[in-house]
DNA sequence: CTGGGGATGGGGCCC
DNA sequence: CGGGCCCCATCCCCA
């Protein structure tokens, strides 16, 4: 059906609450040349919490970060012990001091041994991440393809590597909080708002994922219903109850049994109507 | 059981 | 690419 009754109304100028996105979004770092999908490994030792709205599990790889070869300063900051980055984009080596350009902060890299280090007490989840091996008993570092277990001595050579899977497979965007998967980054987007709702109402607190949605909730407070049946005097706050209530006034409703011809206004009604019984043989 | 209203979620499309 | 708007669908509740 086209759509071409969209109603151009004054814009709002409430800005959308992206705030926990963009505190999420701090921990990605960075995507694919060729396809823009995320290719930097995030080590996340606490799997109850999602780290990231989306996952990249299923993009990125699986790698094994080389320590510095001198003192960095140990960071004090236990989210950012958590996190290893590697940025392909400006091409810096893995053994440089990272940095976070969003926040303008430098990533610490990890020394597992030095005693009484933060680190030191991720050091279960790194091994995790790395299939329980000891690190320390390790004498080079890997930098292993996620998917296809391949290894490469350089982070560039994986990150080339990991370019042709995303090239040969359709990238697609996971939620991490209902592994619900999307073609572009923008639905995925969009679909998390349903998780994070932005959207408060001011007057009972209530959240919504979209200001529209919010718009309609506000309505119920003020009791605004813009939106009056043509037929009766009936007005409505949504425009879809008002398209429903004019089902009520036509003489051939939209959905109909298969079974004995009865026709409802309403989707809900025909199920309810088949699920008890109507349509034994349907 | 049925009809209908109220409220809301979510994907798609247009700007 | 994001915001706004649309429709469809669904759930809940009540008469």
């Amino acid at each position: 059906m086209p759509r071409s009754f969209l109603v151009k109304k004054p814009s709002s100028t409430r800005a959308p609450n992206y705030g926990q996105l963009e505190t999420r979004r701090q921990e990605i770092n960075g995507a694919c040349h060729s396809c823009g999908g995320l290719v930097f490994p995030i080590l996340i030792p606490n799997d109850s919490v999602p780290s990231t709205p989306w996952d990249s599990s299923s993009l990125i790889a699986r790698v094994s970060l080389p320590l510095p070869s001198d003192g960095d300063t140990p960071s004090t900051d236990p989210r950012n012990r958590e996190i290893s980055l590697v940025d392909t984009l400006t091409g810096q080596a893995p053994g440089t001091p990272l940095k976070d350009k969003r926040n303008n902060l430098n990533l610490p890299h990890r020394r597992p041994s030095d005693p009484g280090s933060p680190a030191e007490g991720d050091r279960g989840a790194r091994d995790k991440v790395q299939g329980g091996q000891d690190r320390a008993a390790e004498p080079l570092e890997r930098f292993e393809c996620f998917d296809c277990r391949k290894s490469y001595h350089t982070f560039s050579g994986l990150a080339k590597h990991r370019q042709l899977h995303c090239l040969q497979a359709r990238k697609y965007f996971n939620c991490k909080f209902c592994d619900k998967e999307y073609g572009s980054l923008g639905a995925l987007k969009m679909h998390i708002r349903t998780h994070t709702l932005p959207c408060v109402c001011k007057i009972c607190g209530k959240a919504f994922s979209r200001p529209w949605l919010l718009q309609g909730h506000i309505r119920t407070h003020t009791g605004e219903k813009p939106y009056s049946c043509s037929h009766c005097s009936r007005a409505f706050a949504d425009r879809s109850n008002l398209r429903a209530h004019l089902q009520t006034h036509s003489d051939v409703k939209k959905y109909h049994c298969r079974a004995c011809s009865k026709t409802f206004s309403r989707m809900s009604l025909l199920s309810r109507h088949e699920e008890v019984g109507c349509c034994p043989g349907s």
